[in-house]
DNA sequence: GCAAGGAACCGCCAAA
DNA sequence: CTTTTGGCGGTTCCTT
C-alpha cells in the first residue's frame, strides 16, 4: 500500500523544512523494501504554490512535480516553513488550495513557520499547535482561537501535526512513521538518521523516540520525569529519593542499567535540549538556561564549551 | 581565571 | 557460601 506524502513549497520556503521530513519518509520506504521486500511505503512529492518552479530561501530553484491546485488527493499533506511564509499566507488563492487539500486529507501538518500558513487558512482554530520560537505570538495573533503550545517540539491535535523547527520537523515525521508502521521501525530510522547526521553525544534531540526507548528501562518512570522536568532539582539525592533507593544503590543500579551515571545522563539531556532550543531560533540564552535546568548562563556556557567546544551564542549563530 | 566549598562517583567493606 | 545493600571516604569534577 503506497502512502502519498505531499509537501507544499512556495517562494522563500525553507529547503531544510522540505528535505528533513521527506528524508525520513524516504528512508523508511527504503528500509521497508530492503527488510520486508514490500513495495515502497511512501511516495513523496513536492508541490508548488503555483506553477511548477519556486525559488527557495537558499536561492535554489526547485522544480515541483505540480501545483497544489492540481492535487486531487494525498494521504499526508505538509506545509514547509520559511521566510516566504508571510507572502504565502496573504495569497487567497493559495490559502484556498491549502484548505481544499487539507479538507480531503486524512492528516496534515506543518514544519516551523508553515503553521502560520495553516493558521491563516483557518485550519488551526480550536487546535493545539506550535511553530518556530520567534513566531509563537504571531501564531496567536493570526488565530486567537489556537491553543499555542510554547514548550513542545511538536504538537499533535487529532489529525493535525505542527512542529517547531527543522529538527522538530524530522521528529514529527518520525512520529507519523511510527503511527503508520510502528515504533520499532521509527526507532530504527531515527537511529539511522542520527548516525547520518553525525550528531555526537546522544540522540536526545529526537526526544519523543528517546522517550519510547525508555519504556524498556526499569527507570522508565524516573527518566520520563527527568525528560519532562529538566528545570527541576535533578541532583542525585533527589533522583534517588524519587526512585525509592538509597543514593549508593541508585547510582549503582542506574549506571549499570543505563550505561552512564545519573548526573552525567541528566547533564547530557539538558545540553541536548538546549541545543534544540538554540537550533529552533534563540530565545534569550538566560531563558534557554532556565528551561533546561542550568542554573544560569555561565553554567550553560561551560557545558557547551566543554562538550561541544563552542559557545552557545556561536552555536545559535551557526545552527539556529 | 582563581580559591574554596559542594556534588558526584566509585572502590571498599561490613552487615543483611 | 553467594548476592544485595548502604555507609564511608578519597578523588575528581563542578559551582560559586
Amino acid at each position: 500500500v503506497t502512502h502519498r506524502v505531499t509537501m507544499l513549497a512556495y517562494p522563500g520556503a525553507q529547503m531544510l523544512d522540505v528535505a528533513g521530513p521527506l528524508e525520513v519518509f524516504a528512508r523508511t520506504s527504503r528500509w521497508i523494501e530492503e527488510h520486508h521486500g514490500r513495495q515502497a511505503a511512501y511516495l513523496v512529492e513536492v508541490v508548488a504554490s503555483e506553477g511548477g518552479e519556486v525559488e527557495m530561501s537558499n536561492g535554489l530553484r526547485l522544480i515541483a512535480s505540480r501545483a497544489i491546485s492540481d492535487v486531487q488527493r494525498t494521504d499526508t499533506f505538509l506545509v514547509a516553513g520559511g521566510v516566504g511564509w508571510a507572502e504565502a499566507a496573504n495569497d487567497p488563492g493559495l490559502l484556498q488550495s491549502v484548505r481544499r487539500l487539507a479538507g480531503r486529507t486524512p492528516r496534515f501538518g506543518s514544519v516551523c513557520t508553515g503553521s502560520l500558513i495553516l493558521a491563516s487558512a483557518g485550519l488551526l482554530a480550536k487546535r493545539a499547535a506550535t511553530t518556530h520560537w520567534a513566531y509563537l505570538d504571531v501564531l496567536s495573533r493570526i488565530e486567537p482561537n489556537c491553543h499555542v503550545d510554547r514548550e513542545s517540539i511538536f504538537v499533535r491535535s487529532d489529525h493535525i501535526f505542527t512542529s517547531a523547527g527543522v529538527t522538530a520537523g524530522i521528529d514529527m515525521a518520525l512520529a507519523l512513521v511510527e503511527a503508520d508502521h510502528g515504533r520499532s521501525i521509527a526507532l530504527k530510522i531515527a537511529q539511522e538518521l542520527v548516525m547520518y547526521l553525525r550528531r555526537p553525544g546522544n540522540q536526545a534531540q529526537f526526544s519523543r523516540h528517546i522517550a519510547a526507548e525508555l519504556k524498556e528501562s526499569p527507570f522508565a518512570e524516573l527518566q520520563s520525569f527527568v525528560l519532562e522536568n529538566l528545570d527541576a532539582d535533578l541532583r542525585v539525592a533527589a533522583l534517588a529519593a524519587r526512585a525509592g533507593l538509597s543514593e549508593r544503590q541508585f547510582v549503582r543500579r542506574f549506571s549499570a542499567e543505563i550505561g552512564t551515571p545519573p548526573a552525567e545522563w541528566v547533564r547530557t539531556l539538558r545540553l541536548e535540549r538546549a541545543r534544540q532550543y538554540l537550533e529552533q531560533g534563540t530565545p534569550a540564552l538566560k531563558e534557554v538556561a532556565r528551561r533546561c535546568g542550568f542554573g544560569d548562563e555561565q553554567a550553560l556556557r561551560r557545558v557547551f564549551q566543554r562538550n561541544l567546544g563552542i559557545l552557545p551564542s556561536d552555536y545559535a549563530a551557526r545552527f539556529g
